[in-house]
DNA sequence: ATTATTATTTACCAATTGGTAAGTTAAACT
DNA sequence: AGTTTAACTTACCAATTGGTAAATAATAAT
C-alpha cells in the first residue's frame, strides 16, 4: 500500500499542470502559479517531482497511460484490416473530445524543440512500431493495400494534434460548439486511411 | 527618406525574431538571446520596438503584410467562383512551402490566450470579413453552394495551420521531404472545399 | 514513547528576464 | 562649426523563476 498521502496532493498537482501546460504552454507556467492555484507552495512540487521538466514528464506519462489504455482496449477487439483501423479513429476522436487538454497537451509537447518531446518520443515509439508492423501483416496478407505506414501513422496523428488548434480557434471566433468541424475532421481522416488503406475502396479521385 | 539607418538592423531583428517566434516560441525568446545573435545589444531591440510584445506585434505585422500582398495579387485576377478559390487555396500552400516560418509563427500565434493573438485577429478579422461578405454574394448568384463561411473559412485556416505541426511532426521523425504529405494535405483541402462550395460538383461521398 | 519516514514549509539564492535611465557615437541639418 | 536627432551602448534594477538546504509537522513502525 502507498502508506498515506494527505489527500492526493500528487494527483491534483498533475491536474492543475496539465491544464495550465495545455492551454498556456510549458513555459507560460511557473511553479509558484501551480502552487499558488492549490494553496500549497511551490517546494512541494519539486519534493513530488524534483524538477519542473519532471513534472512535465510526469504529466504526459500519465497522459500516454489514458490514451494507451484506451488503445489496448480496442486493440484487444476481433476487428481485422479497415474495421480495426476505424475503431482506432473513433476511439481517439471520442477521447480528443471527452478530454480536450489531453489534445493541448500533445500539440505542446510535439513541438520538436520542446522540452516534452523526447519523452512523448520514448512513449510513441513502441506504439508505433507495433502499428507499422502490424499494418505490414496485414498488407502482406493482401488485407490492406500498400503504403509507406510511417507517413500514413504520422499523417493521421498530425490531423488529431491539429484538432487542438482547429477547436481552439473556432472557441476563439465565437464558435462554441465545435461539434460539426470536428465531425468533418474525423470524416476527412476516415476518408484519408480509407483512401490510402482499404484494398476495397474505390479510388475514384 | 528614411534618414540612415546603419545598415537595416531593425529588418535583422525581425528575421530573427520570426526565427526564434516561430521554432521555439514566444516566452522561450529571450531578447538577449535574439541580440546576441546578431551580436548586438538588447536595448537596441527595445529601442526599435519598445516591448517584447511590441517586437511580436512588428514580427506579426510583416508575416501579415506578406500574406495580404499575396491574397491581393490574387484577388485582382478575374477568375470567378470555385476558381477564385482554388487559386487562394494553391497561393497559400505555396507560400507556406516557400516560408514556413511563417506557419510556426502562425501556429504559435494562434493559441488564443498568447500574448499575439489580439494582434492576429485585428488583422485578420478584415479578411474573414471581406471573404465572408464574398462568398454571401457569391451564394445569392448561386455560383457558390451555401453554407456557413466562417465554417469553411476557419476549417481551411486550420487545415493550414496544422501543416505547421504536420511538417515538424515528420521532420522530428527523420522524413525529410515533407512534400507528399502536403500534397496529400492540399488535396484534402481542396476536396473539402470543393464539397461544400462547389454547386457543380456532385457530392457523390 | 521513541524513532524513522513521508509530506510540507520557511528561508534563501543565483540566474535570467524585460525594462529604465543616462550616456555615447555618428550622421544630418543649419 | 555647432546643434539636433537617430542609432546604439553601458550601467542598473526590480521581479520572477527554478532550484537547494534546512527546519517542521504528521504519520507509521518499533
Amino acid at each position: 500500500m502507498e502508506k498515506y498521502e494527505k489527500f492526493g496532493t500528487k494527483e491534483k498537482i498533475l491536474d492543475v499542470a496539465l491544464e495550465s501546460f495545455s492551454t498556456s504552454g510549458f513555459d507560460a507556467t511557473s511553479l509558484d502559479a501551480i502552487a499558488k492555484s492549490l494553496g500549497i507552495r511551490k517546494q512541494t512540487i519539486l519534493y513530488h517531482f524534483t524538477t519542473k521538466k519532471g513534472l512535465l514528464n510526469a504529466v504526459v506519462e500519465r497522459a500516454a497511460e489514458n490514451l494507451i489504455t484506451s488503445i489496448e482496449e480496442v486493440l484487444s477487439s476481433e476487428l481485422k484490416g479497415w474495421e480495426r483501423i476505424e475503431a482506432l479513429a473513433k476511439m481517439i476522436f471520442r477521447l480528443a473530445l471527452r478530454e480536450p487538454l489531453l489534445l493541448g497537451l500533445l500539440r505542446e509537447v510535439s513541438r520538436p524543440g520542446s522540452v516534452g518531446s523526447e519523452r512523448l518520443k520514448i512513449l510513441m515509439t513502441p506504439l508505433m512500431d507495433r502499428a507499422t508492423l502490424w499494418m505490414q501483416t496485414e498488407m502482406g496478407a493482401g488485407r490492406m493495400r500498400r503504403t509507406d505506414p510511417r507517413l500514413v501513422i504520422l499523417s493521421a496523428y498530425s490531423t488529431v494534434v491539429g484538432l487542438a488548434t482547429e477547436i481552439e480557434v473556432l472557441r476563439a471566433a465565437g464558435i462554441e460548439q465545435a461539434l460539426r468541424p470536428v465531425a468533418i475532421r474525423r470524416r476527412e481522416l476516415m476518408r484519408f486511411l480509407r483512401v490510402s488503406l482499404d484494398p476495397d475502396y474505390s479510388q475514384s479521385r
